[in-house]
DNA sequence: TCTGGGGTCCTAGGACCC
DNA sequence: TCTGGGGTCCTAGGACCC
């Protein structure tokens, strides 16, 4: 096996549970208590105290299959409370650049730090001092792991918080270290490898990381292209996959939501598509881009037996690039009149903006009627008036009034740390 | 009764052009 | 029966992430 130079210069550090750390922090009865925190509509459990998991409750499950636990009170259930997750988020990140400049925010609960050039002699007692502090500060539990890529460092954290958990730092900085790593990780475990991929590589006889280094380059590239191949590289040691501290702008944006009941009322599913683009829309103004495509879908439930599963779509060029609510709005109804089959009811709906462009690099096209300063305005005082008093003090007509379609939020914990109409921004991917 | 939401990258294949 | 070669662009689909 190959090995290069393997001083860590990596770290991962994320937030044990975090959803569910965030609840604790303001009820600290629960600590050692099986908590859960459940999807938009109460639908799946998507976070879970130890303690739930030690109860069998697994990723993903249906939020009906615990309900006698949840009413008993043996486990306890939060709506999923974004505007605290978001907020606790920020905080955390704050700390962790604290100890470098280079921070990657990887997701609402996770973040590289790239300490490259730095001089480091204890990296475990670095570890622990990020840890202590976030804890202090914010009360958040982290786990920590060091190592010479991104994805070992991910296997590192992977380690410190399965099988060290009570340190929640460790280290792979040797190369004997970074063999044991690997042997003690099963290969459906290594960051980019999921379900498919490793029940191919079963049928290889691959069963963990050590495993999959030794398959030759050709027939990685072969099954599992070029990314496949990154992976493996950086399992020994060699880092391919760079630190991303500026966040990119993203390249498409989507809203789409499950309906708490499945329908075909097309008067309401067109109120929650022209919801969704103005959301949709907001997200594209504040990121300064314009949106070329819009997709409308519709997807009925495939859950039910009593109708075969259908997934419509329909994509529309725009006439010209736009961050325009009203002139999106109106292509995403001419879109959903395409797809819309009155015959079935729907359980969800969406829509997807795409093949964005940078605002200040928007090409001036001759065919393209030029873009309607009057929108701009308007959008401009809509979002500010909204940013101002409240999310939708300002709505098209076309969103309605009955607001039905909104979520279901049985066990929704208070915003504690934010105003009810604060949305934070999350920097992540 | 009841099953989330929002992203990225890579590849193959078709359309089209010279 | 034979029916070029090479390039680019676009899209759909499949894999992955949290």
């Amino acid at each position: 096996m190959l090995l290069k130079k393997c001083k860590p210069v990596f770290a991962l550090a994320d937030g044990n549970n975090f959803y569910v750390s965030c609840e604790r922090v303001f009820d600290p009865s629960l600590e050692g208590k099986p908590v859960v925190v459940l999807s938009n509509n109460d639908g799946i459990i998507i976070a879970r105290s130890q303690e739930a998991k030690d109860l069998g409750i697994a990723m993903g499950t249906p939020a009906f299959r615990i309900k006698d636990w949840i009413e008993s009170g043996k486990v306890t259930a939060f709506s999923s409370n974004y505007a605290l997750y978001g907020d606790m988020s920020n905080r955390m990140m704050r700390i962790f650049a604290d100890f470098t400049p280079a921070v990657e925010v990887y997701s609402i609960d996770e973040a590289f730090l790239d300490f490259r050039g730095m001089e480091v002699r204890d990296w475990k007692g670095l570890g622990k001092t990020i840890r202590q502090r976030v804890r202090r500060y914010i009360g958040i539990p982290v786990g920590i792991g060091f190592g010479p890529t991104k994805t070992l460092a991910k296997i590192a954290n992977r380690i410190a918080k399965k099988l060290m958990r009570e340190v929640g730092v460790a280290v792979v900085d040797t190369p004997g270290k970074i063999r044991r790593a690997l042997e003690l990780t099963p290969v459906e475990d290594v960051w980019g490898i999921g379900r498919r991929y490793a029940r191919l590589l079963e049928n290889q006889g691959v069963r963990t990381a050590a495993d999959f280094v030794r398959l030759p380059d050709g027939w990685i590239r072969r099954h599992m292209t070029v990314q496949g191949l990154r992976i493996k590289r950086e399992l020994q040691g060699e880092p391919v996959i760079a630190l991303e501290e500026v966040v990119p702008p993203r390249k498409a944006i989507r809203t789409a939501r499950t309906f708490v009941e499945d329908t075909a009322d097309l008067d309401f599913i067109d109120e929650a598509i022209a919801h969704f683009t103005v959301r949709a829309s907001q997200k594209l103004r504040a990121q300064g881009s314009f949106a070329r495509y819009i997709t409308v879908f519709l997807k009925t439930n495939r859950f039910r037996s009593s109708q075969p599963y259908r997934s419509l779509h329909y994509t529309v060029r725009l006439p010209y690039a736009t961050d325009s609510a009203i002139v999106l709005v109106h292509y995403a109804r001419l879109a959903l009149r395409r797809i819309y089959d009155p015959a079935y009811a729907y359980k969800k709906a969406g829509i997807l903006l795409s093949d964005l462009q940078d605002r200040s690099v928007r090409q001036l096209n001759l065919f393209e009627p030029p873009e309607d300063d009057r929108h701009r305005r308007l959008m401009e005082t809509v979002d500010r008036l909204n940013r101002r008093y409240g999310a939708d003090t300002l709505r098209l007509g076309v969103q309605g009034q009955s607001r039905a379609w909104q979520l279901k939020q049985m066990h929704r914990s208070p915003r504690y740390t934010t105003r009810w109409d604060e949305i934070p921004v999350i920097y992540a991917r």
